[in-house]
RNA sequence: CGGGGCGUAGCGCAGACAGGUCAGCGCGCCUGCUUCGGGAGCAGGAGGUCCCCGGUUCAAAUCCGGGCGCCCCGACCA
């Protein structure tokens, strides 16, 4: 391509939308545009970055075996109503009406879709197993789109779905995704942790997340640097600092005001360790008080899985069921309502919480000697520096972009919708299924993050939108140009390749050069008169004065270094 | 959905909380000359419904009301 005809409009200033480095850097290279919040065009250059991505997915895709649909994204509203999901996924889901006035859907995911393919056309065991996938735009409303295309309302996925007879096919099938996008992050040049992860909305026992470190990322991942242990915040586990104290008896001390940990904590001179919170959720209509140590969160994702679905209560409803205000409310005395504890309580002593009285707390309460405890659970965020659950050494708390995810889903959508086969016997069983999920822009994203310099994107070799730079300093210099034509000529046989051919300083050549990305740069310039060009790897700046018949070999040779990178 | 910020030329911004002499600056773009290995210099030039609608006023980018859009923090989120 001659950069004086290709549409890759660059900016030399930030773009004030602009947060992040990808995001910044996306911008500034003319790959993406803004149309709408959380929705994006792709210009030539960032298209390119996609497709290859994509075709890295597909390649490991079909390597194990799955084959490529093209799934709708319209979908009809009595499909999700019989999963239980047009409900579920509430505001996060486009929808509208056609002109009759049926409800349609733009899917978010495809586990209906999919599935209700196979309750029409899988009938046998023979059948099984099967990998089904795509590669296709998705749609979420989500509440705040941000980051650019890192939370986007539209995006490109690529979804896969296993189709087993049994939990142990599930089991193969997932393990054959798990190696293949490890195979696929690692092409891409991405850095992954595979973490333990929350299922959510989708459902299913098992699932993991591939996590891209990084401080654009908006999950929150808990590493153990001596034993590996790796898992997403929302599920997990550690073992709590000490907090200390010793045995005496409960006493209720005026407390008026102090509402907040901080202000009960300054007041009685107490760190937050020696502090219980008390709070109450409605499980539905059932309220619940669950009891932490003053230190740590209730982690929602945890007592969601303790209690299902459940919300905050109100002030009022608080009022009503504790009969203290806000700020005020403990477990010593109440009856009629479920007390879960977190593991933070157990065998704790000299405890300070609300005394369901407004102005008052209790402190030196222990559990079960002074209030009673229903159960007790793990439903705390793990905080840095807290002991692993393995090995007990200190743990890390990173960000990080979940750039896949893959679920052992079972059998609740193939029930809903009455996928079944039948076994030798005849007997019908319910398909067990997997889902398998890859964000491409989120890759793309990630890339850059992960490599990205002042100067600009550095593009792994893989997915770079061009392999090669070719810059003649001086285009209006007739032996530049005719040199620069002729390596040009040679190596677009088999390589991709820009050739800055427009009549710019050589600054702001250099500058786009860096800005773009490409791997290997070609510079003829001053040399030239002697006979040299530069090659230059824009991941280090290493450069290489050569004689100009040599050129393309050297840049055969550094291009091979840089795929053994990604391979 | 709560909180905050912003919307003026293609991009980045000033002007507004003192209404008029306020349609500005830098970059980019066009023309010419010079320059030519890290976003050139000089000269000339094009380009704007000041987000939209309404109001106040002799007069509105500026004040008031409503709306739309974008970004950030939080809530939310495979």
């Amino acid at each position: 391509m001659r950069f004086s005809r290709a549409f890759i409009p660059t900016l030399r200033e930030e773009p004030s939308e602009a947060e992040v480095t990808s995001h910044k850097l996306m911008l500034r290279s003319g790959m993406i545009r803004l149309h709408a919040s959380g929705v994006y065009s792709y210009l030539p250059l960032g298209w390119r970055v996609m497709r290859k991505v994509e075709g890295i997915i597909r390649e490991e895709m079909e390597r194990i075996g799955a084959q490529e649909f093209l799934l709708p994204s319209l979908s009809r509203r009595d499909l999700w109503e019989r999963t239980g999901r047009w409900e579920e996924y509430g505001e996060n889901m486009f929808r509208l009406k056609d002109r009759r006035g049926a409800d349609l859907a733009l899917a978010p995911t495809h586990e209906e879709v999919f599935a209700e393919i196979a309750s029409h056309e899988i009938r046998s065991y023979r059948d099984l197993p099967q990998i089904w996938y795509q590669i296709g735009t998705k749609f979420r409303d989500e509440a705040r789109p941000r980051s650019g295309v890192l939370r986007g309302r539209q995006f490109i996925m690529k979804d896969s779905y296993s189709f087993d007879t049994d939990e142990e096919g599930l089991k193969r099938s997932y393990e054959l995704h798990r190696e293949a996008y490890l195979k696929i992050f690692k092409r891409c040049g991405l850095d992954v942790v595979t973490v333990k992860a929350h299922s959510g909305i989708m459902g299913g026992s098992e699932s993991e997340e591939f996590m891209v470190p990084s401080p654009a990322g908006e999950d929150k991942l808990v590493l153990c640097g001596s034993c590996g242990y790796a898992a997403n915040v929302e599920v997990a586990a550690s073992v709590p600092a000490p907090s200390g104290g010793t045995s005496r008896p409960r006493e209720k001390v005026h407390t008026p005001g102090m509402r907040t940990i901080e202000e009960v904590s300054g007041f009685l001179g107490r760190p937050p360790s020696k502090l219980m919170k008390s709070l109450i959720f409605m499980a539905g209509e059932r309220p619940v008080m669950v009891l932490v140590r003053g230190d740590y969160e209730v982690n929602e994702a945890k007592l969601e899985g303790e209690i299902g679905p459940f919300r905050p209560a109100e002030p009022e409803e608080i009022e009503r069921i504790t009969g203290a205000p806000v700020g005020f409310v403990g477990p010593v005395g109440l009856e009629g309502v479920e007390i879960l504890a977190d593991e933070t309580i157990r065998g704790q002593v000299d405890l300070a919480t609300g005394a369901n009285l407004e102005d008052y707390h209790w402190v030196g309460l222990e559990p079960e000697r002074d209030f009673r405890v229903d159960r007790y659970v793990d439903v705390r965020t793990v905080r840095e520096g807290d002991g692993c659950p393995k090995c007990g050494a200190g743990l890390r708390v990173l960000s990080a972009i979940e750039v896949g995810h893959i679920f052992q889903l079972g059998t609740k959508y193939s029930e809903a919708l009455g996928a079944t086969y039948l076994d030798e016997k005849g007997r019908a069983h319910p398909i067990v299924m997997g889902s398998y999920g890859i964000g491409l822009e989120r890759i793309v994203a990630s890339v850059i993050e992960q490599h990205a310099d002042e100067s600009g994107i550095v593009w792994p070799i893989s997915i770079a939108p061009y392999e090669i730079y070719i810059l003649p300093v001086n285009w209006s210099d007739p032996k530049t140009r005719d040199a620069a034509e002729e390596l040009y000529g040679k190596l677009s046989d088999g390589h991709e390749v820009l050739l800055d051919d427009r009549d710019e300083r050589a600054g702001v050549k250099f500058k786009d050069a860096d800005l773009l990305g490409i791997p290997v740069r070609l510079t003829l310039g001053r040399g030239l008169k002697d006979g040299k060009v530069e090659v230059r790897r824009r991941k280090d700046g290493r450069t290489w004065e050569v004689p100009l018949e040599d050129a393309a070999g050297k840049v055969e040779e550094v291009l091979e270094e840089l795929w053994n990178e990604v391979r």
